[in-house]
DNA sequence: TAATAAAATTAGGTAAGCCTAAAAATATTT
DNA sequence: AAATATTTTTAGGCTTACCTAATTTTATTA
C-alpha cells in the first residue's frame, strides 16, 4: 500500500521533474512541501527501495516507469476532482485545489472512473490543465506563456501554471478568466510588464510574474 | 486538528454508546477497530483530554457534548457521501460504505452543505439509516427490527442496522431492498427464523440474525 | 587551486498510533 | 469469601514522517 504522504512526494516529483527539466534535487522537494531537507533524503530512500524512483545520492531523484505511473494517476484524480468541485458543485476555481488534495488520496479507481462519466470525460480541469485519460496519457499543449507573447498580438487564455490562490483571485478580480482574449499593447522595458486589454476593454499592466504564469494560443 | 484515527474514535463511541445504551468499554472499541486493548486506553486518555470523552479508568468512555457533535458531524458525511455515491454515480448499495469511510474524512463543511444542496437534503442514506441535519439532529424512527414483528402481518422495509457487505448483497440474492414488503407468514420456533413473502412472492425462511438487522415498518 | 559558500547527508530525537508481555483490577464461579 | 477467569491497564517497543545539530559533499569565488 502507499501512503498519502509517499503519494505527495510521486506527485511533486513528477512536477518539478518537467519544471528543471530532470533530476530534482532533495532541496527543491524540501522547498515544495515546506520541510527540512533530511525529511526528504529518509522519504526518497524508502521512495528507491520501492522502485518508485531512482536516487542517485547528492545529485537527486527521477520517477521510474512504475513511479510516474502513480503520479499521472494522482494528478488525473485531482483534476477530475477540482473539475467535479466546480461543475457540479459550482465551487469557484480559485475554491477547489485544497479540497483536490485531499480528494486525490482516496483509494478506489472505480469512484475516479465513475465521476469521469459522470462529468462527460473532460479533457481539461478548472484553471485549464490537462486531464491524463485512464491509461496516463497526457494531451500535450502548444500553449505559451503570455510573458513569451508579442505587442499587437491577440492572445485566448487557456490555463493557468500555478496552483496559487492568490493569483486566481487577482484573475478574478482583474475579470481574466479561462477563454478571456489578452490583446498585448505594450512591454514596458524596464520591468517587462505588460499593457493589456482584456476582451476588448482596456486593463492596465500584467507583471511579468504573472505574464509568465498565463498560459495562451493564438487568437 | 482533529486526526483520521481520532474521528473514528468518536464515531465508534457513538455507535456503542447507543447499542450498549451507556458507558462503552474500551474492550468493545478495542473489537470494533480489530486492534488490541492497549491501544485503545492510550487513545481514550489523549481524547479525555481533549475533552471529547469522558473516560472512567477500568469502566470505559462517554462522549462530551463537544465530542458527540464532532461524532454526528462524521455521520452525517458518511451517510451523505454514501447517498451521492449510489444516488448519483450510480454505485450500489453494498459498495458505498468502504468508500465513504474515506471521504467522511475529508475536512470540508461547505464541500458537505454543498453536496447536500446538490442532493436535494436527503433525509435517509442508501441504507435507510437517517442523515443528521447541519444541526446535529437526527430524525428519530419508529422502525422496529423484522425479528419483533409478528406472524400474519406485513411489513415495508425502511433500513438495514449493519454496515457488513456480506449481509447487503445476500439481501440482493433475495431481492430485498428498501421499500420491500414482507409479509411473515410463521416464525419457526426450533430457531426464530421467519418464512416470510418478498412482495407477495413465496421467498423462504430468514435467519433471526438477518431480521434482527432488518428495520421495518408496518404496511 | 585553495578558500568559502551552499546543498545534502548522517546521527540522533519526537509524536502518533499501533504492538506484545506482564501486572492489576474487576467479574464470575465455586 | 476464595479461587478463578476476564477485562483493563502499565511498561516498553516499533514504524512513519517529521525534526535539529553536526558532518560531509558539491559548487562557487577569489
Ligand atoms: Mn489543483
Ligand atoms: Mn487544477
Ligand atoms: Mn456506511
Ligand atoms: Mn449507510
Amino acid at each position: 500500500m502507499i501512503s498519502t504522504a509517499e503519494e505527495n512526494y510521486l506527485k511533486a516529483v513528477f512536477k518539478l521533474e518537467t519544471e528543471l527539466q530532470g533530476t530534482v534535487p532533495t532541496g527543491a522537494l524540501a522547498q515544495s512541501f515546506n520541510i527540512q531537507a533530511p525529511s526528504v533524503t529518509d522519504m526518497v530512500k524508502k521512495l528507491a527501495s520501492k522502485k518508485l524512483l531512482r536516487y542517485e545520492k547528492s545529485k537527486g531523484v527521477r520517477l521510474t516507469d512504475k513511479g510516474r505511473k502513480i503520479a499521472v494517476a494522482i494528478v488525473r484524480k485531482h483534476r477530475i476532482w477540482e473539475t467535479f468541485l466546480v461543475q457540479t458543485l459550482e465551487f469557484r476555481w480559485d475554491e477547489v485545489h485544497a479540497l483536490a488534495e485531499q480528494l486525490e488520496h482516496v483509494h478506489s479507481e472505480e469512484l475516479i472512473d465513475r465521476l469521469d462519466t459522470f462529468l462527460g470525460h473532460p479533457k481539461i480541469d478548472p484553471h485549464g490543465d490537462p486531464i491524463p485519460d485512464k491509461n496516463g496519457k497526457i494531451q500535450a499543449t502548444r500553449a505559451i506563456t503570455l510573458k513569451m507573447g508579442e505587442p499587437g498580438n491577440t492572445y485566448k487564455l487557456i490555463g493557468i501554471r500555478e496552483d496559487s490562490i492568490e493569483l486566481l483571485q487577482f484573475l478574478n478580480k482583474l475579470k481574466i478568466g479561462l477563454g478571456s482574449v489578452l490583446f498585448i499593447e505594450d512591454r514596458e522595458s524596464f520591468d517587462q510588464s505588460l499593457r493589456v486589454k482584456v476582451d476588448n476593454k482596456a486593463q492596465g499592466f500584467l507583471s511579468a510574474i504573472v505574464a509568465n504564469a498565463l498560459l495562451v494560443v493564438d487568437a
